[in-house]
RNA sequence: GGCCCGGUAGUCUAGUUGGCCGAGGACGCCGCCCUCUCAAGGCGGAGAUCACGGGUUCGAAUCCCGUCCGGGCUACCA
């Protein structure tokens, strides 16, 4: 295990919004620097230029800045290790790839693409090994010349050592020893000069001393090659490594935009709360003991080990994250829940911008606290503050033939000194008793009139906010 | 095909130095209570032959062997 400070990092590719699966990788690595009083480094692995757009750039930082996980090295940032975007480091791999190719580690390869397939197509219908044949591995210098005569490129291929065993213990998935002719030679820099991901990831590894390299399952077979390109560069120190189950949408299947949502943009915008989110990711694949479900980033940061790390992928499952987000809601302040709800209900067209929506607004978020799973609920919830609601087919047939309790009600209401939930309330029990109507036969056909439906944030509240004038019109104007 | 990993209720998981597990917690589901609706909260319930089959043992979810199922990797993708 190194010594010193520890380093982790996160490796996104600037694709757009992240994926959930590299969110809860990036929170993992985030959380073993914040522990350790570590540096926690982002890097930007954009060699695939086609794809790489300056929005899709920006939505990885914000992804990462709205699930609260802070980089202290990485771009906007700086460091000493930089620059952290690949696509700034090509002198290095350049450098790494030569000095491979110098010390024998690495050779020419002149084989085509075509070539290549054919036979592992060959090979694959054999029953043979698909991968890589080694046939550029010994060339002599005259079919070098004969091959750059014929005005070949070549790539490069690490010449992977016979006869080793690779070993590395993984944190969660125990020891781990790979045969080395189970590794065919790996390119380690294309025919066109660019590096691959195999020589990239672990030079600037290296280069970054990185001490604790947390990622997917899917890159486990990657270390060993990973470990020798380390070696082979005379780099003694081992980090430690962790390899994550993945995660799976409900059918088993990888989670893919096919199932759903993958993207943590995707989560925000359909309310979820930053903390709900991290604390369900965190939950997926870790646990702190038999019994507890919620932590804060807080407990997370003093409690998180990489050892309680569950070796089986985890399925997305959204009824739980609803469950912590409800939970979340609830314990945010009423102002704070007010602010976000602006927003909200401003998207869905409400106008919760004004001075008078964000006071309506301040007045019911106490109501719909406990009564939100997720944000987005909450303009349903609200709009007949901001305006006359037509009822619902439920709510128009409850409506059927309540005109004169109605307009009872409105009498009552107009008499109530001060308007006030409570004062509201015991009106309106009056009346009830008065027309011999148990609470909910007395109450319902007043919200239906007043909401335009049948579930609304409580009654007597909700007619206080509202306001006397608006109650009244609406309980006279039904037919 | 080869190498590697995984398999506890619908879901996330606890448990892995074998007995405290005739399997614990949470989400979801069902019911009751509370109650102006919906929630929240409280209480209770259903739901797991611990993938399957052998074996070791006084005793196995936990150890051994085999089988099946799922997944990853096997690229001049990352």
């Amino acid at each position: 295990m190194p010594s010193g400070t520890v380093r982790t990092r996160i490796a996104p590719a600037p694709s757009g919004s992240i994926h959930v699966g590299n969110a809860r990788t990036a929170l993992y690595n985030w959380l073993l620097a914040r522990q350790h009083g570590g540096v926690f480094v982002l890097r930007v692995e954009d060699t695939d230029q086609s794809r790489v757009t300056q929005d899709a750039f920006e939505a990885v930082l914000e992804d990462l800045r709205w699930l609260g996980l802070d980089w202290d090295e990485g771009p906007e940032v700086g460091g000493e290790y930089g620059p952290y975007r690949q696509s700034e480091r090509s002198d290095r791999y350049r450098a790494v790839a030569a000095a491979l190719e110098d010390t024998g580690h690495a050779y020419r390869c002149y084989c085509t693409a075509e070539e290549l397939s054919q036979r592992r197509a060959r090979a694959q219908s054999a029953r043979r090994t698909p991968g890589y044949d080694g046939r550029c591995r010994n060339l002599t210098d005259a079919e070098r010349a004969a091959f750059e005569s014929e005005g070949r490129s070549f790539a490069l291929r690490f010449r992977v050592p016979e006869d080793r065993t690779i070993a590395f213990v993984d944190v969660v998935r125990g020891p781990i020893a790979t045969r080395s002719d189970q590794i065919p030679d790996f390119v380690v820099r294309r025919s066109d000069g660019s590096p691959t991901y195999m020589l990239a990831a672990a030079v600037d590894d290296m280069a970054m001393e990185i001490t604790h390299i947390i990622r997917g399952e899917d890159l486990v077979a990657a270390t060993p090659r990973q470990l020798l390109i380390r070696e082979a560069m005379g780099v003694t120190e081992t980090p430690v490594f962790a390899h994550l189950p993945l995660l799976v949408a409900p059918d088993g299947k990888p989670l893919s935009k096919r199932w759903g949502d993958v993207a943590v943009s995707a989560y925000r915008r359909m309310g979820f709360l930053p903390e709900a989110l991290v604390n369900y990711l965190a939950l997926l694949g870790w646990s702190f003991d038999e019994k507890t479900n919620i932590f804060s980033v807080d407990e997370l940061i003093t409690k998180f080990t990489l050892e309680r790390v569950t070796r089986n992928p985890a399925i997305f499952d959204i009824p739980k994250l609803e469950w912590l987000n409800a939970h979340y809601i609830r314990l945010l302040p009423p102002e704070a829940l007010a602010e976000r709800l602006v927003g909200v209900c401003a998207d869905a067209g409400l106008p919760a911008g004004s001075d008078e929506g964000k006071r309506l607004l301040g007045l019911v978020a106490p109501l719909l606290s406990e009564r939100l799973k997720r944000l987005e609920e909450a303009p349903p919830m609200v709009r007949f503050l901001f305006g006359p609601v037509p009822p619902d087919a439920k709510a128009a047939k409850l409506l059927d033939g309540k005109r004169p309790y109605l307009e009872e009600v409105a009498g009552a209401l107009g008499g109530v000194e001060e308007w006030a939930a409570g004062t509201i309330e015991e009106t309106l029990r009056r009346v009830a008793t008065e027309w011999d109507l148990k609470p909910k036969q007395a109450f319902q056909p007043i919200r239906a009139a007043v909401t335009g439906t049948l579930v609304s944030p409580p009654l007597f509240e909700s007619l206080e906010i509202l306001g006397r004038a608006e109650t009244l019109a609406r309980l006279t104007s039904t037919p």
